[in-house]
RNA sequence: GGAGGGGUGGCCGAGUGGUUGAAGGCGGCGGUCUUGAAAACCGCAUCCCACCUUCGCGUGGGACGGGGGUUCGAAUCCCUCCCCCUCCGCCA
């Protein structure tokens, strides 16, 4: 969540951000409002306790010395209904006053484009040759099925549409992308492997900026409070909340693999396709934890690390700077990566990579310190798809595909497929 | 899932409903001493929030797993959730 006495303090700026990003800025004078509201109230309470406390502690030595306490006593019976019931309203401004800020979005950096929606991002560059054809690129699905790859309608039949099934090469090519990307950040740029819990509990989604916001995208257990997470950010961020790190520690470079689990709700139509949009992927999840002064430069790298991938796999991509207007919800700045797919002649996006700032840390309480005696700071968190699978194997299966049906296998997966060069019919 | 035990400061560990932010011990920081170090001795100690014609080593409130409650007053009593341990059951 933002920083509340920026609210305070310069509601003007929050409110041109909010603007940027498309919401209502009536919710500064809100929030406000209630915040003034709670204000008041919690003097008046603390006033009240203070003189309670202080009586409190006058009466076992008034009693000591033989004195009569009961007036006194019911006096402050009497104050202390009138304390309760203050503190009662407080707790419902105070909650108010709590949901209401978690809806607040990021500000957006300096250095994010102004614009209202996708057609307005910046293109960063380029990297990758485009593949040519001399033929008409088909779609990965028709691809995938005609190799046996992929099995859309028993996908479907198990668990769903949005559900699909990798099968034989298929699951081995998949595999095959996970492990290669483990590898390559792992050994080559010092990430940390984790393997985190694929369900977290409700405070943990709230910590990463998934809840109150966007609770209906999210599959929930029916009989525990539990969330499937829908990307490893989730757990691997949350996994210093509540904790004071030490500034060695920084920076913290973590990988993990996870499958991704999204309603997609509202999304049904466009885009959805084969692997373009499916309810749940397989992703490998870049987190950094870094200090303030660092971040942006870390950003940077992060960009690259994940940008690697693609370029060892000799994919043709684009890398884009969104605008205000198309950042997510908790990001102050965010690149996306974008492989170029033939055969459904589309971008995809295959990893955001952004830097929150404290925005996550001041939800999920991430903190360090300096100096073992100094006052504690938020950290900034930052992530990166490096990348997400399905739309990845989309744009394989269509860059790599053959005249004859076939699909070339990229050298830098082949160790990952025991050499193997090709995929035939 | 059933039965029981337990969660106190960086760590260990006291704590009878009433000056307990919390004994004691480790560890930490500062000092005395010393050529230096050790030892000994002395001293210090957290976080969150509100308030301010003195923004201060200021005043007040809160924090003993989280949240409620009882009480003039709760680390201490009650409820609830979370976590840890032991035994039983179940299980890849």
């Amino acid at each position: 969540m933002i920083d509340y006495r920026l609210i305070r303090s310069e509601p003007e700026r929050v409110k041109q951000s909010l603007q940027h990003r498309g919401y209502a800025v009536s919710m500064v004078d809100e929030w406000l409002a209630i915040d003034t509201r709670w204000r008041e109230l919690t003097t008046r309470v603390e006033t009240l306790t203070a003189e309670q406390n202080r009586v409190s502690k006058k009466i076992p030595q008034l009693k000591k010395a033989g004195q009569d306490v009961s007036a006194l006593i019911a006096e402050m019976r009497t104050l202390g209904e009138q304390i309760k019931q203050l503190e009662q309203e407080r707790r419902e401004v105070e909650e108010r006053r709590e949901q209401m800020l978690l809806m607040f979005p990021n500000i957006p950096h300096e250095t994010t484009p102004i614009g209202v929606d996708a057609s307005q991002n910046v293109e960063v560059r380029r990297g990758g040759t485009p593949h040519p054809f001399d033929f008409e690129p088909r779609p990965h699905w028709e691809i995938a099925e005609r190799l046996g790859l992929i099995d859309f309608e028993r996908g479907a039949k198990i668990s769903g549409s949005g559900f699909h099934v990798y099968i034989g090469l298929g699951a081995r090519l998949e595999r095959a992308l996970i492990n290669f990307m483990l590898d390559l950040h792992t050994r080559e740029h010092g990430y940390q492997e984790v393997f985190p819990p694929f369900l977290v509990r409700p405070e943990v989604m709230q910590g990463t900026g998934q809840l109150p916001k966007f609770e209906e995208e999210m599959y929930r257990c029916a009989d525990d409070p539990l969330y499937l997470i829908p990307t490893a950010e989730v757990p691997v961020t949350n996994l210093y909340r509540e904790e004071i790190l030490s500034i060695e520690q920084l920076p913290i470079y973590l990988v993990a693999y996870s499958p991704c689990f999204r309603r997609e709700a509202g999304a049904a139509g466009r885009l959805t396709r084969g692997l373009l949009r499916v309810h749940q992927f397989n992703k490998v999840e870049l987190v950094k934890f870094t200090t303030p002064e660092t971040s942006y430069e870390e950003h940077e790298r992060l960009l690259r690390d994940a940008e690697t991938v693609l370029q060892r796999l000799e994919l043709p991509y684009r890398i884009m700077l969104l605008c205000t207007g198309d950042l997510g919800f908790a990001a102050a700045k965010c690149y996306d990566l974008e492989v170029w797919s033939p055969g459904v002649q589309q971008w995809l996006e295959v990893s955001s990579c952004s830097n929150f700032e404290d925005f996550q840390a001041r939800r999920a309480n991430i903190r360090f310190r300096r100096e073992p005696t100094a006052k504690p700071e938020y950290v900034h968190t930052l992530n990166a798809s490096g990348v997400a699978t399905a739309r990845l194997m989309a744009a394989l299966l269509e860059n790599y595909q053959q005249a004859d049906g076939s699909v070339l296998i990229p050298h830098a997966l082949r160790p990952y497929m025991e050499g193997l060069e090709q995929i035939t019919p």
